[in-house]
DNA sequence: TTGATACGAAACGCAACCGTTCCGTCTTGA
DNA sequence: TCAAGACGGAACGGTTGCGTTTCGTATCAA
């Protein structure tokens, strides 16, 4: 019989340890960017001794990685309004406001340069990054689609791309700034109704 | 009477040097981002000596400045084809083919991380790599409105916006690669058109 | 020819930072 | 109460890379 409750003996890791190491690398990362984080600062800013840090993670890479990891992946699809305008307004307010308060918002193009040309550094990024927030645009994509509002014929993917990509657009040539993003459902109304005149 | 060949004495520098710098510059930029370029290795790439590169740039930021302002950025548009999917499709490929050639397909992501919170730095992001691409995009826009194939009451820019968007944004997720990107006239096609049925 | 300046090559000092190792203390199970 | 192992703090060696300097050579105008 394997004891569930099984440890191993001597004084068990710090549970606060963990999570400052992890908070503080995430917040040096989007503040500053992977090449300006470094072990010193981490220490610094969780406050815990260097040794304790290498005890959890071999390297500043491997401590990047399950700080990545670590980011809250779970993004609630917003309550069904009633219509893909409202799903729509309502998603855009929660992404931005989850991501101005956990700093994702510049975390994703600091990220993104680290990534380039490391599939392995790039599967994380779109599994806790990306594929989250896509996630809560395909639902509502296909409560739109089940109420008419979206053509059935339109895949789902690509509508996604549609809605989202001109705000990563927009976000990114404005340095990451929120401002000169311009209204969501004013957008969306333009890529709902086309660019091609009333045939 | 200022002469207007004057010149100062004694050697003059080269041009061959000049070049040959920033090119690898460019290069090392785009192939391992900001953190790897190291003024050794630029050394070694240019085969000039150290001296010579920090006689024309102080420092490494100064160096990193003048090559990208050094980027081609002068994009032709192209001929008019007589349709908007026409044109899109021709500077689909042209702007593909020069990324391809100069790199600029990986340097933009690398870069947007680098310029991430330094106003300066974003500018001339924007000058020589958003911008210049951008402007062909408007053009066509503008023709297509001039055809009667663009509704005249569609703002130019958010036009844009809706064109280009979705293929930044994918390539982004798909981590700068070509493939997976889609076929540019099918997404054309989808935002003409709209997503909602029709009227 | 001469003086000024650029050239490539090599060496150097200096600072930053990684990864390791010590220390004395604290927290757990046995 | 004791051994095991984690804790924060501090120091160390090694490496890297920036920026400077020196060297002998090459190229320009006067």
């Amino acid at each position: 019989m394997s004891d569930v409750e099984t440890r191993p003996p001597g004084r068990p890791r710090s549970a606060e340890a963990d999570e400052a190491i992890l908070q503080a690398a995430l917040e040096l990362l989007a503040e500053d960017g992977y090449r300006a984080l470094t072990m010193e600062r981490v220490r610094e800013r969780s406050g815990v001794g260097k040794a304790t840090i290498y005890r959890r993670y071999g390297s500043k890479e491997e401590l990047v990685r399950a700080a990545i990891a670590h980011l809250n992946s779970d993004i609630p699809l917003p309550d069904d309004t009633g219509s893909l305008q409202g799903d729509f307004a309502a998603t855009a307010q929660n992404v931005l406001a989850g991501a101005a308060r956990t700093g994702a918002l510049s975390l994703m193009p600091r990220l993104l340069s680290e990534v380039v040309g490391e599939p392995e550094m790039h599967a994380l990024f779109h599994e806790h990054l990306v594929e989250p927030r896509r996630r809560v645009v395909r639902g509502i994509v296909e409560r739109a689609k089940a109420r008419g509002e979206i053509r059935a014929d339109v895949d789902t993917e690509v509508a996604v791309d549609l809605m989202v990509g001109p705000f990563i657009y927009r976000l990114i040539i404005c340095g990451g700034h929120e401002e000169g993003l311009g209204d969501p459902v004013e957008l969306l109304g333009t890529v709902m109704a086309g660019l091609s005149p009333r045939a």
